[in-house]
DNA sequence: CTGAAAGCGCTTACAG
DNA sequence: CTGAAAGCGCTTACAG
């Protein structure tokens, strides 16, 4: 940076860089851009130049021409609720940040909690201010996946957008084998009343977790009984409700299955309030593997969503989007983590 | 939008707009930046252009010109686990966002897990790719205020930046009066052993809410046994290891007064382990209202902090600092809360 | 491989 | 109050 005459700042440009160097600025823009079609020594001189001036691009010019924006959305629609309670949304934003971060493109946070700001959001975003957007939502009835598809925006959701997964990107862990898993996991280890609580039939979750209990269950000999099952919608509360739900149907229960590990921590206490002894009376196991797996007591038994891995991938397709492949899906596994409820 | 013979799109421009309303791009450009000096018949002429058109400025065009990118970062700098665990972050998040979206400056999330990102989040501020950032760190010795404002970064911080208060700006609420209000209310609930978990001394909720815990129990007339007080840093498990610390050194306390709603959850938790009722045996209050007062069995009575308007004046600043006025800080009022904790 | 030049879409003195 | 014009800092064909 160099200072005018009056201290302030006025910002070294290409210009500068191009002078220092002894080069033209067209060259300078080439090494700034790959360094395609310039020779060694000129490519040596600009960034020395580079260096000993402080240079750093002015990217609103460089957006102007390139009519790009380098930088992403990370488009959150949710009830505030669930976005204050959840760990899973920290957990997901952390990671998107810091991959994006570490590709130097900035991450615009949009959160819709309401009609309102989701009309506000979507309107920014057609207009072009983002070259895409991660999408994060639970429910998949959302129509915003397909509202931004419909308007040319490149989007990547986090889970299976049901409805439009032909059109739409995303990335998932692999739910029903997660279920799978966990139930096969919980009956080796001797339970024969296994209940779950599942999540809210309109997210891929609430879907695929249900069906891979079920199907599970049915290999492993035991009956589907349908008063062993209930539903939450994801908060710790509906857990607990759940809970007392089945425990008011299914008295005899010795093991649950819960869709993610927030309404798991409502199950144990449920559990402890009616007097049964986790994993003594009854086994509980979580899903997700998030940060309430570990603030729960005791500790849960969980499926691991691989949520690094999901982020980075999530960021992945998205430049893939908006380089101009097209939509894919990519599933990853999930993994058991054994800890003390079950 | 038009579009091309190819299909694609052709933002419209200003130009577009000034030739649909028989007027210079000037003109247009002035309707867009306040429409002084512009008649009213233009001004309408202009208006029902852009409706017609609907043109969308763009951004880049113009902060190429003003050297403002009319964006701001909203900087985190705390260890990822308490990001994941402390619904306060999102509270602040969310509620900032909302502000800045009611203005249509869009946030960049920037989080400082480590001193990596840390140097990262800087170089990319002090580039001047954003017009301000909102800070927000726990910990004060955190030096990055004062690098961004040795930078002529304009910086609002939440909460009092201890050792540079007269540099840079913040807002925080009353500390000290929310403590105070809290314990007098256990005073007045008739508890005599009043125990406090502290946060962290390096942090201004640590210091204050501590001074208002000591200053009150003075003016009640009961002496200030150093054995009913213990450290927290702010996470749920170090509440439970605090409450652990005060049961084992005085067992006969009566009340505890909290500095955080999670490190309150914690002591709940332990509390429960150790066989004391609450509010019955043990009374808890907590600080914050955040969404962790609400989840606690029971629900914490505590100090409400009062996040949006918290948010509302970060943003207010920010904005008043980029426009050129000097550094201030504003204290909001806390509020007792009575639940079922106490 | 390299330079000169056009142009991205806007704002803002400057004349009138 | 309004238009013509300069210019913000970059990228990218286009010649050479």
């Amino acid at each position: 940076m160099n200072r005018g005459p009056e201290g302030r700042r006025r910002p070294v440009t290409i210009h500068d860089v191009a002078r220092e160097a002894g080069v033209s600025r067209g060259t300078v823009s080439r090494v700034l851009n790959g360094g395609h079609y310039v020779s060694p020594a000129a490519q040596t001189a600009v960034n020395n130049a580079i260096r000993r001036t402080g240079y750093v691009v002015n990217r609103h010019a460089r957006s102007l021409i390139t009519g790009r924006s380098d930088s992403v959305a990370f488009l959150l629609t949710e009830p505030q609720e669930r976005f204050f309670e959840d760990p899973n949304f920290n957990v997901l934003l952390r990671s998107c940040t810091q991959e994006l971060a570490s590709q130097d493109i900035p991450l615009l946070l949009m959160i819709a909690g309401n009609e309102d700001e989701r009309r506000r959001n979507l309107r920014y975003i057609q207009a072009g201010h983002v070259d895409g957007v991660l999408l994060v939502s639970s429910h998949s009835g959302d129509p915003v996946a397909g509202e931004l598809d419909a308007a040319g925006i490149p989007v990547v959701a986090c889970g299976k957008p049901i409805g439009q997964q032909a059109r739409i990107s995303y990335v998932a862990a692999d739910d029903r084998d997660g279920a799978r898993q966990m139930v096969r996991f919980l009956y080796e280890s001797g339970r024969r009343r296994i209940a779950t609580v599942s999540g809210p039939p309109d997210t891929p979750g609430g879907v695929e977790r249900l069906a891979g209990y079920r199907e599970t269950l049915a290999e492993c000999g035991l009956p589907v009984d349908e008063a062993l099952i209930a539903v939450g919608d994801y908060s710790r509360a509906s857990g607990g409700r759940a809970a007392e739900h089945l425990l008011e149907h299914a008295p005899d229960i010795d093991a649950v299955f819960v869709a993610s590990d927030l309404m798991a921590d409502g199950v144990l206490d449920a559990l402890a309030r009616a007097g049964r002894s986790v994993p003594g009376d009854v086994a509980v196991g979580g899903f997700d593997d998030s940060p309430a797996a570990l603030a729960a007591v005791p500790r849960l038994t969980t499926i691991r969503q691989p949520f690094d891995r999901i982020s980075k991938e999530m960021v992945r397709m998205l430049m893939a989007r908006i380089g101009g492949e097209d939509p894919a899906a990519v599933i990853l596994p999930t993994e058991l983590v054994r800890r003390e409820s079950a």
